[in-house]
DNA sequence: CCGCCTCTGCTGGGATACCAAACTTGTCCG
DNA sequence: CGGACAAGTTTGGTATCCCAGCAGAGGCGG
């Protein structure tokens, strides 16, 4: 069911696709120009699927366009990345406690099972297969919380936290860190839950942060 | 800054405003089609920005749309609303307790007059008057809070919020129960709000539910 | 009489060509 | 050295055309 690919896809999605991936992978840096005339030539289609994939990454807030010009590629602050920091801490307090009081015996099994393939995939230092299964944790999380409209609030934002937060550090470490989650998820202990998630956090905030710095400097 | 309008505007928006306005203010009913050809006709304009404009109101959650088939105005369940409200009161509750850690001198005076112009215009049953005044009430309070992220996350659910909860059966009250928000954001007592925006919100959520109700019957 | 299935019309997705508006940029002049 | 001006770019929008695929109607068979 994930992975059939280009069948019958669109492709104002498969280019929205290739654009996200660049700018989240870095292949388009902070601040580059997105010509839409360049792009459809780069990618074989028309103007037309190239502006909905902008437009579409605009409202992701991975991309700004003004009127009338080229957009570029968002360029984040440390400013930015604190207030996202602390927007982030609400939502995901909110997943998580939601999670803990709603869930069900087969969701924790399935929240589990992701845990234990990250910890396999941190532990043998596969850090793709690792990301997948993090972010697999929060989808299922997202799932058990059974609130649609939480579901798609986080979706605004998963762009943006792929690009900023995408890359952690001690990945063992987020993984032990998913275990007090699961835990406490498991236990319905929604008082740990507001203690521990915002702690969780603060841990990869700073890694990005360090990220921007890097960047910075590299321009 | 607010009312230049129709001078140099582009089409796309002027489209999306229509369309929004039409949602919104129920001239379009739930479930209803969305024909870009049609819509184009109407407003003398060609497809593409109807189809920027559905896009856009598809990101805004009012309007879904599936693949080669037209658009529909989004129907809306109960359970929605509930979910719906219990997001809204996790953002707006860290929405109003930032303005109390971070307003200034300056921006409290603002909020005190958007409030009083609201209880001014609740109280000589101007309905359009008070919307207004309450919806600048809440956007000085977004700045307030002085978190660019937080504000980008509520323009994205501001349409639906206008559509669900935009009609307040009390304004008097709605008048009142501002008022002691702007109290406890001026006290900076963050405890106050944690307690009173939760039960601010419940209050609107009744009439949301109740014109849910309304719509279902007259189908 | 009911349910399935095909078939057709409608609708969106995309390509192409073209034009206007306005933003950038580089140049020239004071 | 700085600002006004002109040329080149790039997007926003229009107008057509075509194709793929969905929805609903109607027919077929049980």
């Amino acid at each position: 069911m994930a992975g059939v690919g280009t069948a019958g896809e669109l492709e104002s999605v498969r280019v929205t696709r290739v654009l996200r991936d660049d700018i989240v992978l870095g292949r388009r840096a902070p601040g580059s120009r997105l010509i839409e005339r360049d792009i459809a030539a780069e990618l074989n289609v028309s103007r037309l699927p190239v502006r909905e994939a902008i437009r579409t990454l605009v409202g992701e807030g991975v991309v700004v366009a003004r009127p009338r010009t080229w957009a570029v590629v968002r360029e984040f602050t440390r400013r930015d990345i604190q207030d996202f920091g602390e927007v982030r801490e609400a939502i995901e307090t909110l997943l998580f406690v939601f999670a803990a009081e709603r869930h069900t015996e087969e969701g924790i099994a399935r929240l589990r099972a992701a845990y234990e393939r990250e910890l396999a995939a941190a532990v043998a230092g596969d850090t793709e297969a690792a990301r997948i299964a993090a972010a697999e944790f929060h989808e299922i999380s997202a799932e058990l919380a059974g609130n649609e409209m939480l579901g798609e609030l986080i979706a605004v934002f998963v762009t943006r936290l792929r690009w900023l937060f995408g890359q952690h550090d001690d990945l063992v470490a987020m993984a032990e860190e998913h275990r007090l989650i699961l835990e406490a998820v498991e236990a319905r202990d929604t008082d740990t839950l507001r203690v521990i998630v915002p702690r969780h956090l603060a841990s990869g905030q700073q890694a990005a942060e360090r990220r921007l710095t890097h960047q910075a400097s590299s321009t």
